[in-house]
Order: C-alpha cells, then sequence, then structure tokens
DNA sequence: TTTGACTCCGAAAGCGTTTTCGTCAAAGAT
DNA sequence: ATCTTTGACGAAAACGCTTTCGGAGTCAAA
C-alpha cells in the first residue's frame, strides 16, 4: 500500500530522508552510488512518491490543464480523444497530470482563467479553436498563465502555439487539383473569425496563382461549419453559370454538405465534380463514394503540444521560441478525379 | 495573486488558523457568526485554497480519474467530449478534478490500476467500454479503489455503474419497426464479448415475441463494431433468400456499413429495406438519406457518473447501491419506413 | 457553590515532500 | 604543514492546510 515514504527509503539505507529525495531528483551533490542504491531500493519498495506532498513543497503543481473547446452546447470534436491521448502520453512519462476544464462561454473561460491564476492549481494550460483574433492570448498573458495554443491567431507571435500549416495544406490540395486537369476549383471556406478559414483561403489563392489561372471570385463561399452549411454553399455554386469542376472544402463536415447538395442536383461527388475535405474524418471513408480528404498526425500533434507547454513551463523557453507548424496530406479516398471533359 | 492564506484570514479577522480552515470545513464547533465573517473575508480577499496542502493534509486526492478508452490504436469516440463535460461540471462545482489517463492495452490498463492503488493519487476510477466478462471489476474491486463502470458486466452487481437499458432500447427499436407495419426484422449485433451485444439481441427478441414473430436465426448477423463489419454482416442478410424489411443494427457505425452494401446491391436504404442504428452519431443526419437513430443524454451520464463515483468516495454508499440504468429515445431521420409491401 | 454539559475556539502535531544551509572529511593548493 | 576547495551528506525549516485535543467561558441543574 501507500506505506512506502521518503522515510522507510532513508531508513532502510540509513540516509537521510533529505538526502534521498535529492538523490530521486537528481541532484549534482549526490555520489552515484547512493543514487543507484535509492533507485533500486525504490523499485523493490515500490515507492511512489506522494504527488500532493511534492507539489506543496516544491510549488510546482505538475499539472498541465486542457480547457474543452465547448461552445455554444456543441461539441463533437471526433479527435479529442486522440489529442488527449497524445497530451496524456507525454505527461505521463514524466510523471505529470492532464486535467481537463470546460468553459461553456468565452465569459466563463475567462472567469476560469482568473481562477487559475489565482489558485495556482496548474502549471499551464492548453487552449484550442483559437479565434482569427482571440481575445485569450492577451489575457492569459497577462495573468502569467503559461499556456500553448493550438492554432494561431492574429495576436499570436509572442505565444506558443502549434498549428497545421493550412495555407500550405490548401495550396497541396489545390495543385493536386490543378495536377488532375483541373483548371476550374472552387473554395468553400469557413466564417472568417476562424484564423485557419483565413489561412485556407490563402493557400488556394496561392496555388491558383502560381498556377496561372485566374481567381474567379464567385468560386469562394463562405459556410457555417457545419453540414448545413456545406450544403448552402454548394447549393450557390451549383448557380453559377459556369461550374466548376473541382470544389476544395474548409473541413470534411463542410464537404459532406456539398456532397449532400450535389446529390440533390443529381450529380455524383467525384464525377462531375471532384471535392476535397479536410480533418481526415474516419467516417468520410464510410460513406459513398468515400471522401477525399487531409489528415494530420493528431496524437502526435497531442505530444507536442505537452511537451511545448512542459518546457514553458520550466522556464527553459520563451513563449515565441515554442512556435510549431505541421503539414497535413493528401488522403485520397474517391472524391478526387480528373474532370470529366478538359476544359 | 497567492497571496491569500488561511493565515491571512486568521490574521485579518484575529483567529486562528485552525478556527478559520473549520469554518470553511463547515465544523459544526464553530459559530454561525464566525462561519458568516470568514466566508465575507474570503471572497473579500478572494481567497482559493491550495489544493495540494489541502489534499496532502486530508489524504482525499479530491480529483476523479476517466479512463480514455483506448484499444488497438483505434480511438474516436465522439462522445467522449460530451461524456468528460458532463464529469467535469459535476466535479468543478464541488472543487474536484478529472484528469484523463490513456491505457494503450489491457495489461497497460492493469498496471495503471496497480500504481494508482499505491500512490492514491486518485478518489476514484470512471471506466468504460466494459465488456461480458470484465476482468477489470474484481481487480478494481480488490485494489480498493472506488469506481464506477460505464456500461455493465457479468460480475457487476456488486459494483457501481451506470448503463444504457440496451435491451429496452433495442425492443424499442424493434417494436417500431413492428408498428411500422415489418415482420421481418433482422439484427446485426455485436462481438458478444461487449455485454451491450448481448443485452440489445435480448430486445430484438423479446419484442419479436412479444409481436408474435418467430425468430429466424438466419436474421440475426455478428459483425465487427466498425463500417466494414456491417458492410460485410450485411451482404451476408443479402444474400438470403427471404430478405429482411427492416435491420436493426448494433451501432450507428455498423449501420453505415450495412447502407454501404445496400448501394452496393443497388437497394436504397429506407426504401426496399428500413434501418436504424444505435448512437444517436451526429454525423448520421450528415449521409444520404439519412439515418434514424437512437440517441442518449450523453452529458447528463457523464455528470451522473461522476457524482456516482463522489458518492461512492465519500463512503455514503455502498456499490451496490449505485447502479442506473437510463433510458435511449428513437431518432427518426429517414431510413425508418413502413415496408414496400406489406407481407 | 459545585458539577456537568455545552459552545466555541486555540495550540499543536501532523501530512510527505523540497530546498537551503551547514558540517565534516578528504583532496588539492600553497 | 597549513589553508582552501570540493564532494557528500544531515538538520531543519518550509509548503498551507487538516484534525485532534484540550481549555476557557457560559449557563443550567444539583
Amino acid at each position: 500500500m501507500s506505506n512506502s515514504s521518503l522515510k522507510s527509503i532513508a531508513k532502510k539505507l540509513s540516509l537521510s530522508e533529505s538526502t534521498v529525495s535529492r538523490a530521486l531528483n537528481d541532484y549534482k551533490d549526490i555520489s552515484q552510488s547512493t543514487k543507484k542504491l535509492v533507485n533500486e531500493t525504490v523499485v523493490e519498495l515500490g515507492y511512489q512518491p506522494n504527488i500532493f506532498a511534492r507539489r506543496l513543497a516544491s510549488g510546482n503543481p505538475e499539472c498541465l490543464g486542457f480547457v474543452i473547446p465547448w461552445r455554444d452546447g456543441q461539441l463533437n470534436d471526433p479527435f479529442l480523444g486522440e489529442l488527449m491521448t497524445g497530451m496524456s502520453t507525454a505527461l505521463t512519462k514524466i510523471g505529470w497530470d492532464l486535467t481537463v476544464l470546460v468553459a461553456k462561454s468565452f465569459e466563463n473561460e475567462v472567469e476560469l482563467f482568473k481562477k487559475l491564476s489565482m489558485s495556482k492549481n496548474l502549471s499551464g494550460l492548453i487552449i484550442s479553436r483559437t479565434l482569427r483574433n482571440d481575445e485569450r492570448f492577451k489575457i492569459l498573458t497577462d495573468l502569467k498563465i503559461p499556456f500553448v495554443a493550438h492554432g494561431r491567431s492574429i495576436n499570436c507571435s509572442n505565444s506558443s502555439w502549434l498549428d497545421v500549416d493550412n495555407e500550405r495544406a490548401f495550396f497541396d490540395m489545390t495543385k493536386h487539383f490543378v495536377s488532375l486537369g483541373h483548371r476550374k476549383i472552387a473554395h468553400i471556406c469557413g466564417p472568417n473569425v476562424y484564423n485557419f478559414s483565413i489561412q485556407r483561403i490563402e493557400g488556394w489563392k496561392k496555388a491558383l496563382l502560381e498556377s496561372g489561372i485566374q481567381i474567379n471570385s464567385e468560386f469562394l463561399q463562405v459556410a457555417d461549419l457545419s453540414f448545413d452549411g456545406g450544403k448552402i454553399a454548394m447549393d450557390k455554386l451549383l448557380k453559377l453559370k459556369d461550374l466548376p469542376t473541382a470544389v476544395s472544402c474548409v473541413s470534411d463536415t463542410v464537404a459532406m454538405g456539398a456532397m449532400q447538395s450535389m446529390r440533390n442536383h443529381n450529380l455524383s461527388p467525384g464525377k462531375e465534380i471532384s471535392l476535397m475535405g479536410y480533418d481526415g474524418l474516419e467516417l468520410g471513408a464510410w460513406i459513398d463514394p468515400p471522401l477525399s480528404t487531409m489528415t494530420q498526425p493528431i496524437q502526435t500533434v497531442g505530444k507536442n503540444l505537452a511537451e511545448m507547454l512542459v518546457n514553458l513551463v520550466d522556464g527553459k523557453k520563451k513563449p515565441s521560441d515554442l512556435q510549431k507548424l505541421v503539414r497535413a496530406n493528401i488522403l485520397r479516398r474517391g472524391t478526387d478525379n480528373s474532370p470529366m471533359t478538359i476544359s
């Protein structure tokens, strides 16, 4: 049971508790031989330190908080589990904990931050669902709460973040359509409150420009990040005189809405019009035809987020030194094909 | 900042720390007047107790662990977020924390349990994805770790659990098909290692019997809990001479696989053959035709799970007193219709 | 007046670590 | 041979709270 403590180890080795403690924490003023002895006794006795005592004494909570992105009563992020799995595995390695926090609204989230900054229960925070102009960056910085954001914002240059290279992803996607022979490539983007919406549009535009294709403003449709949003946006695209032959969608969900719209117009997704989503949702493979998309290594992302935050908390790095861009990869499943008639 | 401590309150009120502490913890030997005073000063100073000190002194970690159901590298539970949101909201009310744990395999999970039982870092555990014969019930009981299971098992009578009334759900679903005029109702069930597989079969059977419909053993197909599993199972059903007019599927995922199979056979889901899934996945609404299913109030479930575990930890109740069955509701979306030709 | 019960509070000993500081012997420098 | 450095460890305070115990005060009953 929890019988083993520092004291028991000290007694067994005829050492003082402080020596044992420092041996475990790898202090330089402890000889290698005693360190070895201590470590052996630790496994022998199955010693588990009392984390609360340690956290009290050291002042380091050794605990990261993940703010679950709960907004307007909606939450069904299929990545959540994988993301947290990544974080958790990274943290358990070093004996830290991951606790989850829920913010039901923006105000609620700010209030949460303030409480945390007072209680010092958490070493740092991981936030997600960043907006184009996300006030949380400033608030957390002012409150001196170490944090790393999953996603960027307009004012994140002095903060720590990890994001997908959205621009690159949609550049790649669009280029991929071009290489398949498409020239009339539309883009259904998300609301511009989200930073990634802008970035993804940018990638789409750049690829078109680089391919010598003029940008048709009618080919850019804004959509809510939902099934219905995608459907409505595609409805609009299908009203155009000159239809696109490929559509790059801001998310898989939106793409599935777009597919629904196409079916309503008696069009087969991937035939008359190709399309791709983004997110790599597994369920995209379950529909007919299976949706092509772009994936990112979510679990690695979670691991990286946690590791970055730990470095931040340890004070080894400044926030601005901890910024990371990961890359998304094309996953061809069925809805990206060559145009039926090369124009 | 974290300047305020028990001491500061005590000093301000000319009381001893111990009195303040007991006032906050609502001891009976503190007068109402001082309790009031203390509570006022608490809000005035914005006092936040140091949870680590409290947990160290009291011996109660005030912290629940949720074991993320990670198996064979697969994890995409869309409920996870909502479930944890429910738990977290219930816990924050009483100042407890929710930390997540990941078990990469069964062995890994058991090892985790053992460590926890030694370190006493957590007050209790919430486990999920219970099997028909789930060893974890015995292991956790033996280790004296308080826990509540999300889902039942064959040997859970002395433990605390919360589960959907699976039998009832599939009874209702099947009855619903009957009321639509169906008589030839098949069931695609899950692997029998899962407890709910058995229960759902049971519900299907009972409804048929109660409706005076003889059970056709060919109408029961086992499937892996995956898209492909559903597809394969439906392939088999479609090979029968006498086709079913309705199919009750163990999960939405399986149902979507079944739909794929139907399309491959030039059948329209919901026309020649009706079908329903289970889980209430939102994405079921995004496909064509939208999948009818059964839903449960996931967030409430999470809240209940947490509350049950807190009661268990507090020792107010015995595990066997904390068992709860919740009900799932039919959600008609499009694939449940009357048979084309009433037989 | 004494006794007892009851109310309210303070003193103090923990809880199990970390961390600073001091000590002491042995090794090195002068 | 003396002085200083270095290496390795122990003593003890601190972290901020909980909880037991005892004691002072009040009031009513004996």
